[in-house]
DNA sequence: AGCTGTGAACATATTCACAGCC
DNA sequence: GGCTGTGAATATGTTCACAGCT
C-alpha cells in the first residue's frame, strides 16, 4: 500500500467503477477485477492497479466486497461529504439539470439557480427560485457553495466564472460551448455537446 | 510534416482549437501558438504540437492563418461531412439537445428523436415529431445515420444502444448514467453529470 | 526579431506477467 | 485454482529548447 497521490486518469475511472459497483445485484458480495472490468469496459489490470491505489483492499482467490469498496470509492471522492451546488442559467439545458433527480442521491445539492433575463427571475424550477445574478455572490458565499455549473450561452459564461470564482466557488463544471479563463486554482471540467460529437465524427471518418 | 495518425489527446483538443479560432475577433488573419494558447488554456508547445500532426500550415516569425487554420481542423474533424443524428429519450435533456440550435451550423443535423413512451410520441419537439422505438431502425438505415445519441434512464440504454449499433450506427454519444456495452468497431463517448461532479469534489478534498 | 516545427528528455498511463496469498 | 497486487516493460502524452525559416 502507497500513499501517493491517484493518478488523474484513475481519478476519472473511479466515479464509473463506483457507478458499475451500484448497478450490481444486490447478491453478489464480491466483485473480481475481471468481472467489474467487463462491465466498465475496461481491462481488469487496469481495475487492480487503480483499485490499489485506494490501499489493498481485495482478497486472492475472491475479489473486492462490493459495499466495502462502493464506501472506500465514495470516501476517496468526497462522496460522504454535503456538496452544495449553484445553477447559473436557465436555458433548456439549466432547466433539465435543475430538474435531474440524480443530485441529491449523492452528497450534491442543488441550492440555487440563476438567470440574468429578469422574466425568468422567480420563476419555479426543480423546486427552487430563480434568483438574479445580483444575489449569486452573496449566496454562494452564504452556503459555502463549492461547485458551480454554468448553462449560459457562450457570450456569458466568462463572466459568470469569473462571477463565481469571486464569490469563492473551487470547481466549475462548464456547459457553454467556450472556454473559460479562471484562476490556476479553480478546477474546470468542461462538457461541451458540438466538441464530443466533433471527436466521434473523426473516428467515424477514420475508420472507412 | 509526418502522415501518420494523430494522437487521441489531440483529437480531443482539436474541438477547442477551432472553437478558439472561431470566436476571434473578424480582424485577426493570423494566430501565433502562443495567443491560440492562452485562449484554449494550453501551452504554446501543445499548440505546435497538435498542429503539426495536421502538417506544417504555420508561418515562422508570424503564426497560422487563422482562416486556413479553421478549414484545416475542420476537415480532419470531418466536419465538411453532413452527420445525420438520432436522439433517443425525450426527457429533460434529450429535449434540450433537440431543441439546441449549434446542430445545424456544423453538419450535425437532427433527423430523428424517439422514445419508447407512447404519450410523448407524436409530439413536436425542436421541428421534429417524436417517433416510437420502433421507427429507430428503419430511420436510422435510410437515414444513414452515423450517430446516435442516448438521453433515456439508465435502465433502459443497453437496450438502445443495441438497436443503434445493429441498425448500423458507428458512433454513441451517451449521456445516460451507465456503461454501454457495444461491439469493439463502435465508438462511444460517455458524459454524465455524476461523473463530472464527482471528478471535480475530488480534487476539491484534495485542495485542502 | 519573432515564431514555427520538432527531436530529445521527461512524465504519465497502460499492459504484461507473475509472485504471493487465500 | 483463482484472483490480487505490483514491479518491469511498453506506450502515450507533454514539455523543453533550439535550429531554421521569414
Amino acid at each position: 500500500m502507497k500513499r501517493i497521490t491517484i493518478p488523474k486518469a484513475t481519478v476519472a475511472r473511479l466515479p464509473v467503477y463506483l457507478q458499475c459497483l451500484e448497478s450490481l445485484p444486490g447478491q453478489s458480495a464480491t466483485v473480481s477485477s475481471e468481472t467489474l472490468a467487463n462491465i466498465a469496459s475496461v481491462t481488469s489490470a487496469k481495475v487492480r492497479k487503480d483499485l490499489s491505489y485506494l490501499g489493498s483492499h481485495g482478497v486472492r482467490g475472491v475479489g473486492y466486497d462490493v459495499e466495502q469498496l462502493c464506501l472506500l470509492i465514495r470516501k476517496e471522492l468526497g462522496l460522504t461529504e454535503d456538496w452544495p451546488v449553484v445553477i447559473v442559467g436557465v436555458g433548456n439545458l439549466g432547466s433539465a439539470l435543475a430538474n435531474y433527480g440524480g443530485f441529491g442521491s449523492s452528497g450534491y445539492r442543488v441550492v440555487g439557480v440563476y438567470d440574468a433575463d429578469p422574466s425568468k427571475i422567480g420563476r419555479g424550477i426543480g423546486g427552487l427560485i430563480v434568483r438574479g445574478l445580483a444575489d449569486l455572490s452573496g449566496d454562494v458565499e452564504s452556503n459555502r457553495v463549492s461547485i458551480g455549473i454554468i448553462t449560459t450561452p457562450a457570450s456569458a459564461a466568462q463572466e459568470i466564472a469569473e462571477l463565481l470564482t469571486t464569490a469563492g466557488v473551487g470547481s466549475i463544471l462548464n456547459f457553454a460551448p467556450v472556454v473559460v479563463r479562471v484562476p490556476p486554482t479553480t478546477r474546470v471540467r468542461n462538457v461541451d455537446l458540438a466538441t464530443e460529437l466533433q471527436i466521434l465524427s473523426y473516428y467515424s471518418v477514420q475508420a472507412r
